[in-house]
Order: C-alpha cells, then sequence, then structure tokens
DNA sequence: CGCGAAGCGGACGCCGTGGTCCGCTTAGCT
DNA sequence: AGCTAAGCGGACCACGGCGTCCGCTTCGCG
C-alpha cells in the first residue's frame, strides 16, 4: 500500500470522494455497489482498498472529523470565546446537516483508531473551546465535549424528518440557548407560594 | 380478523407483547425471527398477523403513541401549565429511553393509518399543553409540537451513545431549558459554510 | 517496444432476512 | 367423541448486499 501505481491512486482518490458524497446523500447504510458506481470503479475494486465497509466509512469519516478539528482549531484564536464557541457549533451543525452518515458513523466506527484518534484530537479542541466558554461566562459547567457533540449530531438528525426544512436551525439555537449557564438555580422552577404538592 | 379463535388471540397478544419488548430492547431493525422466539411462535405466525415488518411496527408504535397521548390528557388537567408541560416531556423522554425504537419507528410508520392517526391525536394534545404553556410564559413561541417531539426523541439517541448512562437527564433538561423564552436577543448569528469548502 | 507486475472488475458464493405455502394440529361446536 | 375449519410453524423461495477470486488490462521501467 506504501506506493500506488498511478491509476491506483486516482482511483483511490474517486473512491474516497464518491463515498464521502454517497455517504452524506444517502446515510452511513449505502451499498458498496453505489458507490463503485459513483466513483466509476468496479465493486471489487472498491472492496479491495478497503476490505471491509465499515474500514471505508471509518476512512471518510475520519477526514471529516479532521476538519471540524481543524475549525475548531481555528476558533481557538477569538478572543470572543463565547463566540468563538457558538460559531464552532454552526459549523458542525451545517456540516452534519449536509453529511447524514457523520454522526452515525463516528459513533458505529470508534473501533477504527483513525476514528478514535481524529475524535480525539476533536475532542481536545472542543474541550479547549468549552473551558474557554466557560469562563467567559456563556457556557454552563455541566457539559463536556462530547455532550456538544451528541446534542448537536442529533439534534440535526432530528430536523430531517421535520417538515420545514430550516428547522434545524431553530433546534441548534434552542439547544445552544439551553447551553448557557441557566440563572440561579431558585428560578429554574417557580416557587410555589401556595406550598401545594403536585409532584 | 374479526372474530379470533381463542388460541389464535393469545398468540397475537404475545406476538404484540414480544414486538414491543424487542423493538424497545434492539431497535427498529430487529429480525421477524427474533420476535417471534421471544412470542414462542413460529416466524410464520408472526407474518401471517402482520403481513409486512412496517405493520408490525406500525402497530407497537401507535400503541405507544397512544399511551402518550393518554399521559398528556391526564396533564391538561393540571393547575400549573409550565410544570404540566415540562412532566410531560420528561414522561416522553423515559418512554423514549426505553423504547428504542419509538422515536424512529413513529416517523418510518408515518404511512400508516394507525400511526398517522395517533400522531394526530398526540399532536393535538401536545399543542395544548403547549399554548397553555405560552400563556404561563415558560414556553418560547416558536416552537410546535413536533419540534418537542422530535429535539426530546433525537436527545435521547444521542444520550446513547454517551458513557454515563444518566446522561439523557442533562440533555433533557438542556432542552427544557433551552425551550424557555429567550430572556435577551442572541449574541451570535448563524454562521454560513461560505464556498471555502467544496462541495 | 517488450515484459513483468500491479491493478481492475465482473462473476461467484455466502449469508441474513422477509414473505409464502402447505401438511399437520387443535379449538370449539354439536 | 367426532368433525370441520381455523390456526400453526417449519420448509422453502427470493433478494440484496458483502467479500473473494481469477482472467484480462494497463502501467511503467528498462
Amino acid at each position: 500500500m506504501a506506493v500506488l501505481r498511478a491509476d491506483a491512486r486516482r482511483n483511490l482518490n474517486r473512491i474516497l470522494d464518491a463515498a464521502g458524497e454517497a455517504f452524506a446523500e444517502c446515510g452511513p447504510d449505502v451499498s458498496i455497489d453505489e458507490i463503485a458506481r459513483r466513483a466509476g470503479v468496479g465493486h471489487g475494486t472498491v472492496c479491495r482498498r478497503f476490505p471491509t465497509k465499515d474500514s471505508l466509512r471509518a476512512a471518510v469519516v475520519g477526514a471529516r472529523l479532521d476538519e471540524l478539528a481543524a475549525a475548531a482549531d481555528e476558533r481557538l484564536a477569538r478572543p470572543d470565546a463565547g463566540a468563538a464557541f457558538e460559531e464552532m457549533v454552526w459549523y458542525a451543525a451545517e456540516l452534519f446537516n449536509r453529511d447524514l452518515a457523520l454522526f452515525d458513523g463516528s459513533n458505529r466506527c470508534e473501533g477504527f483508531s483513525e476514528v478514535a484518534e481524529a475524535k480525539q484530537r476533536l475532542n481536545e479542541k472542543m474541550e479547549r473551546l468549552i473551558r474557554k466558554a466557560r469562563r467567559a461566562g456563556t457556557l454552563r459547567r455541566d457539559v463536556a465535549a462530547e455532550d456538544v457533540a451528541a446534542m448537536i449530531g442529533s439534534t440535526i438528525q432530528a430536523a430531517l424528518h421535520a417538515e420545514d426544512p430550516t428547522a434545524w436551525r431553530r433546534y441548534v439555537q434552542i439547544v445552544l440557548d439551553g447551553l448557557r449557564p441557566p440563572p440561579r438555580k431558585t428560578t429554574v422552577k417557580p416557587h410555589r407560594l401556595d406550598g401545594a404538592k403536585t409532584g
């Protein structure tokens, strides 16, 4: 695998591109045949490069996660930590929204080192963003990077079934609002002055 | 189907119970064989009662949705609309959490009248709960019943991959916090991925 | 240009799953 | 108890998808 012939390298790239596109459009269970068709190569060529479908998924997902990590890294330089965090969330949401397989795939392929390591790298960046946002007072203290990733990813999934194709923006905004530090605990639930017990 | 022999009725109930349990534990794609095994009947018996797997899913999902509608109906009588709404959300969250297939299944089986109608009934109750909570000032105005259902359902899905098995409670609380009327305008607008990324 | 090796891809086999069918069983009425 | 039809369930078929293999093609170096 170290040195590939020129045509093999070309085909490999076409497979990766096609797989990225196919996973994004059709979800993580798109068939190998469909990917091969899009890449303009034979079924066997895909299977030779990636001995199992999971390994192909992992390659694609790993690359996407690294894009996310790079985006997080850029945001780390921002002076306004709160805005940086929120922008990162919106960036991730857009990516999740365009790539149906990213959230699901990243959960399924944790066993692959490329995915696990990319996740680790992303997590690290996100934790730093989160710590900064916390210090800026715009983020509640009881959430970690994986919580944010899970909530954003699944929120996008939720919006897929909505009739309104822009519903995901409202949903993400709701989650973002929920991620702000709650006002003092006593105001979370209104006092009941009459002492009526309804629980 | 109008009149069933006693043993057939018994088997039908066992199938429904087993299917509910199997869908809940294994998700909406559990095999018919597994359901038949749990019910203690033959594969063919399941397929005769329910000509397609979707129809079985629809039967189970419809029943669950009606449970939810009944729960919403009870909450409607509560004097405190805000608390009633939140309690309903927690109730739904617990149900989603125990039944992995409910959220997914209810989206997949919308074509079945039993599911569509049950959804309609549930929606109606939820809308009333929501209107009351809005009037009480504890709920933002730009969410509808299907938004709440989608967000809660997906939030539970998100928590499935978390290491902390109680993460879903934190997530639901975050969504609930986000569903409160925002005190002020948000500071960050959605950030578009312009042409920087290909694809 | 020629040759060896790397690569390609269609054909093939295997497996899991959903749905059908028919011979046997059993409920339930008389 | 006997009879009939409803019901049962395992055997069977079809299908789609994954992974393998081998004969043919193409690269690329000498």
